[in-house]
DNA sequence: TCATTAATGTCGAAT
DNA sequence: ATTCGACGTTAATGA
C-alpha cells in the first residue's frame, strides 16, 4: 500500500465525467492496484477513484490509470508532501452477523413469531423468476408467500407481487406478507393498495426466542 | 488527515455486527472525526469505517468510535507501524457532467429529440408519490409521461408504471416512454409488456444538438 | 428532521 | 458475461 499526500487535479471519464480541481489530497494505491482519492472530509467515498482490475502508468507529472471498460482516471501531480510504501499482508475478512440470510433463517425456524398460527411449508419455494423466502400456512390452512427483508422498501413489495403473479395459477388464493425489521411509509402504502400484509419484527427478539429453545435442548 | 498503519482488530456494533480478526492495516482519520479502515485489497470501500458527524476517544490499546445513533466502531491497536499527520485544507469539491440531471435538462430543452412531434408540458409533473420527470404532448396533442434514466434498468419501468397508475385518472390515454442512453433487455421487455416505449438517446449528440443552438443566438 | 431517489453505486452469487 | 438482489449501501435533495 503506497500513501501520497500531493497537490494535484484529476479527471475521471468513463460512465460519466468528472473534473476535481487542484488541492492537497491523499492519493491511495492499493496492492490490488485501486487508486482512491480521499480529501480530508466525507466519509467512505473517495473523491475519485478506480478499481482493480486497472493499470497505473505513471508520467512525468500525471498518473494515468485505466481499466478493461475503457474508463480513465488522470492525476496531474503539482507538488509531493508525502510518500510512504507500506507491507501490509492478507487481511483475514470481515465476518458479519445480522444481515438478511441470519433474519430468514431464524424466522424460518419461528413462524409463529411472525404471526401466530403461521407454519412453515418449506424455504427458498421456487418460481420461474426466483424463489419466495417462506412459504408458510396460516391457521386456517391458506397459503401465505413471505418475502423477508431488513428495510421494508418499495422495492421489497414489488418482487413479492412479481412472486405472487407467478404463483397464483398454482397456488390460487396465496396471500403475500413483507416481513422487515423497519418500513419506509411508502412500502406500507403500495403493499395496502396490493394486499399485502407488512409485518414488522425486532431482530433481538427474535434472537432471544432463538436462543431460549436453543437452551431446551 | 492522519494515516496510521496498526496492526488491530475491528468490532463494529450497529445496524448489524462485525468482527475484523486481527491484521495490519490503514486507519484512517479525516479532519471532520471520520474513520476509515482500510486493507491492502479491495478498491473504494473500506472494510469498516464511521462517518462524520461522530466522536473518536483513543484509550491506551483502542480507540473508540461512536455517533449519534449509538453505532459503536472499536478498534483494537497492537502495534502501529506508520502514524502521520498531514494538513490538506479545503477541498474546492467534485464537479460532474452527465448525471440523469444533466440528461434530463437536456431532454426537457430538446423533447423532440427523444421523438419527433414531442413538445414539453411541464418538468416534475407531481403525483401524490412523486414527480414524474418531464409531462408531454405528442404530435396528435396526447399526453405522455416520460421517465429519464441514464440507464434504462427493470425499477425504471416499475417507477413509471406507478406514476401511470395515479396520472390515468386524470390524464386517461396518457402514455409511458422511459428515455435512456443504454437499456438491459429486460427493461425493454417488461416495458413492452406494460406498454411503455424505450427511447434510447446518445449524450454526446444530445449536448452536440444543444451546443448547436446555443451557438444559433 | 424525515422521506425519497440517484449512484462511476459496489459486491457477490447464480445462471 | 449477464442478471439479480443485498448493502452498516452512501450521498444529495426537497419537504
Amino acid at each position: 500500500m503506497r500513501l501520497v499526500i500531493a497537490r494535484c487535479s484529476v479527471e475521471y471519464a468513463g460512465r460519466l465525467s468528472t473534473h476535481l480541481p487542484s488541492a492537497v489530497r491523499l492519493l491511495l494505491v492499493k496492492a490490488d492496484g485501486s487508486v482512491l482519492v480521499h480529501a480530508d472530509y466525507g466519509g467512505y467515498k473517495p473523491l475519485n477513484w478506480m478499481s482493480a482490475p486497472c493499470t497505473l502508468v505513471q508520467e512525468a507529472g500525471a498518473w494515468r490509470v485505466t481499466n478493461r471498460a475503457g474508463e480513465t482516471m488522470t492525476i496531474g501531480i503539482e507538488e509531493v508532501l508525502h510518500d510512504s510504501q507500506h507491507q501490509l499482508g492478507l487481511d483475514p475478512g470481515l465476518v458479519k452477523d445480522g444481515v438478511e440470510k441470519n433474519l430468514q433463517a431464524l424466522l424460518a425456524e419461528r413462524c409463529h413469531a411472525i404471526r401466530p398460527g403461521l407454519s412453515l411449508v418449506t424455504r427458498e419455494y421456487p418460481t420461474d423468476i426466483g424463489p419466495v423466502d417462506l412459504l408458510c400456512r396460516d391457521a386456517q390452512g391458506g397459503y401465505v408467500a413471505v418475502e423477508v427483508k431488513r428495510r421494508g422498501e418499495i422495492d421489497g413489495v414489488e418482487q413479492l407481487s412479481r412472486y405472487l403473479v407467478r404463483m397464483r395459477p398454482g397456488l390460487e388464493q396465496v396471500r403475500g406478507m413483507l416481513v422487515a425489521l423497519e418500513f419506509k411509509p411508502q412500502a406500507r402504502v403500495l403493499a395496502s393498495e396490493r394486499g399485502i400484509d407488512c409485518v414488522q419484527v425486532d431482530y433481538d427478539a427474535l434472537r432471544g426466542v432463538e436462543s431460549d429453545v436453543l437452551t431446551l435442548f
